[in-house]
RNA sequence: GUGCCCAUAGCACAAUGGCAGUGCACCGGGUUGUGGUCCCGGCUACGAGAGUUCGAUCCUCUCUGGGCACCCCA
């Protein structure tokens, strides 16, 4: 932490401490800067969650043939206007939005579909075999109101395909995203629909709109604003009322182009022949405007104990659970004009992109812990200046073996290093003394037993190496 | 952006209109060089500012931050 208080120069003495009570008030605060507003660090006992989702991200793109790219987070405005859509919440108020030096519009990007797609005409991967696959990670940032779950700088990772407008692109990419949950160990469900095109989601919009306001005065207040706003909305809503008039609302599947609904029921298909459970979502929609067709959710299963209603670590268990508003932890779907829309080819592309914030939370709230990096099979204890300076170039020695070694150069007490290799759950100790470097001896004490043999320093490593294998 | 709830040490909690305690963590000690248990000691806090009051951590207001709902999304 940084310096909260300034000591007074002047000490108090006791026996007039009355008369210099003055000075301590003298006493300067120095004010913290703090953390950004809906801006978070991540320290390192949560770094096992972002490394193992991390290795999965790697894993999954090196099995999927993914190719990472690597975009910058600064953008021109234009790029998300065309894109993510002038009237969605992201573009009108989320954006951080200001000009550079130059006077140059831009903004922090809110997504990174975009820039890939971007980033796909940029380089001409027209001229490359279709489909081009890529992935990316890395943080996002949207002027949102936080919450729990939800943050102003946030991580994305996701996957993209260009090029293709094959049904099987789509079924692939949700099998990837539930795989990627289902082999952290979070249960998740995967809601799927498809929204049509731009124009037959507009119709069917101004369709069920018409059909709620025949029920006027069923539907709750919220429902009321939602009917001009987004009815689809409505579809969604929880109370009673606005449930019973929902049950006979038009489906958007009705609504669909043939070929639209062919390419729907083949994702599907495929979705059945690899096993992987979805659910039919006739009330999703996804906010971007560039997204057609297909398009899917991956939110957590929910446990269906109800007693587990403990609203006291309810913080961790609860976000990774019922609330429906932030619980999505990953979605995407088809937008197959993007491309064209950015000023490129016609190109078909399909996507997702995952909340790594809200994984690290799932993964907490379900009690998984990821290996941890904490451990280390052998510390190295050092007594004295002389020993210190033996154990220093004796550490890289090991280092130069390959072989990890924990140590506590910044203690000298034997005692305090023993309590922190105990912590490493060391196997070995190797504490090296002024007695020790003077014969050109090492102790390896076993941690677990108790046992401590005095060895011959140049031949420690080759012992250690040994010991581990056994 | 709107409404509501909250704010005590690194973390988790407690109490109080006038002494702010506990647990964990951290640092040190229990004889000079031996951990995982135990014992002792130490460190660290009333988010910021203004007001009411003889006096405020506690009451009021503003700000900042967190949380919930709406909105929307990851």
């Amino acid at each position: 932490m940084a310096i909260k208080k300034i000591e007074p120069i002047v000490e108090v003495q006791p026996a007039e401490e009355k008369k210099t009570t003055e000075l301590v008030l003298v006493t300067k605060k120095v004010k913290t800067p703090q953390l950004l507003r809906g801006f978070h660090d991540v320290l390192g006992e949560d770094q096992i969650y972002w490394d193992a989702i991390h290795r999965k991200v790697r894993e999954l793109a090196y099995a999927y043939s993914f190719d990472r790219i690597e975009l910058p987070i600064l953008e021109p405005v234009e790029l998300f206007v065309r894109s993510v859509g002038k009237q969605t919440d992201i573009v009108e108020k989320e954006m951080f939005q200001f000009q550079d030096q130059s006077g140059a519009n831009v903004v922090m990007r809110p997504e990174a579909t975009a820039s890939t797609a971007r980033a796909y005409i940029e380089h001409g991967m027209v001229d490359r075999p279709q489909p081009v696959k890529m992935f990316y990670d890395g943080p996002m940032f949207r002027y949102d109101r936080p919450q729990a779950g939800r943050y102003r700088q946030f991580h994305q990772f996701g996957f993209e395909a260009f090029g293709s407008d094959e049904a099987i692109i789509d079924a692939q990419l949700i099998l990837i995203a539930e795989r990627f949950f289902r082999e952290l160990g979070i249960p998740v469900a995967v809601q799927v629909n498809s929204i049509g095109t731009t124009e037959t989601r507009a119709e069917y919009k101004v369709e069920l709109a018409t059909y709620y306001r025949q029920h006027r005065n069923v539907i709750c207040e919220d429902c009321k604003r939602r009917l001009t706003r987004n009815p689809m909305r409505v579809l969604d809503c929880k109370e009673d009322g606005c449930r019973a008039v929902s049950v006979n609302a038009p489906q958007i599947i009705d609504w669909l182009d043939e070929p639209s609904k062919e390419h729907f029921m083949r994702v599907l298909e495929y979705l059945d022949e690899v096993e992987v459970h979805y659910q039919l979502a006739p009330h999703l929609v996804r906010g971007l405007d560039y997204y057609t067709r297909t398009v899917f959710e991956i939110v957590p299963e929910v446990a269906d104990d109800k007693s587990t209603a403990d609203s006291s670590t309810a913080d961790e268990l609860g976000k990774a659970g019922i609330s429906g508003g932030q619980s999505a932890l990953g979605g995407g779907g088809r937008y197959d004009g993007l491309v064209e829309l950015l000023g490129g080819r016609p190109t078909p592309a399909c996507g997702f992109a995952v909340g790594i914030e809200r994984t690290v939370s799932a993964l907490k709230g379900r009690q998984i812990k990821p290996e941890g990096s904490k451990h280390r099979d052998v510390f190295l204890a050092q007594l004295g200046d002389v020993a210190r300076r033996k154990g220093l170039a004796l550490f890289e020695a090991f280092r130069a073996e390959g072989i990890p070694v924990a140590e506590a150069f910044g203690k000298s007490a034997l005692k305090a290093q023993l309590e922190l290799a105990d912590k490493y759950q060391t196997k070995y100790t190797l504490i090296l003394g002024q007695k020790e470097v003077l014969e050109g001896t090492i102790i390896v004490r076993d941690m677990e037993s108790g046992v401590q043999e005095t060895v011959d320093m140049n031949k420690v490593i080759g012992i250690i190496k040994k010991k581990l294998t056994e």
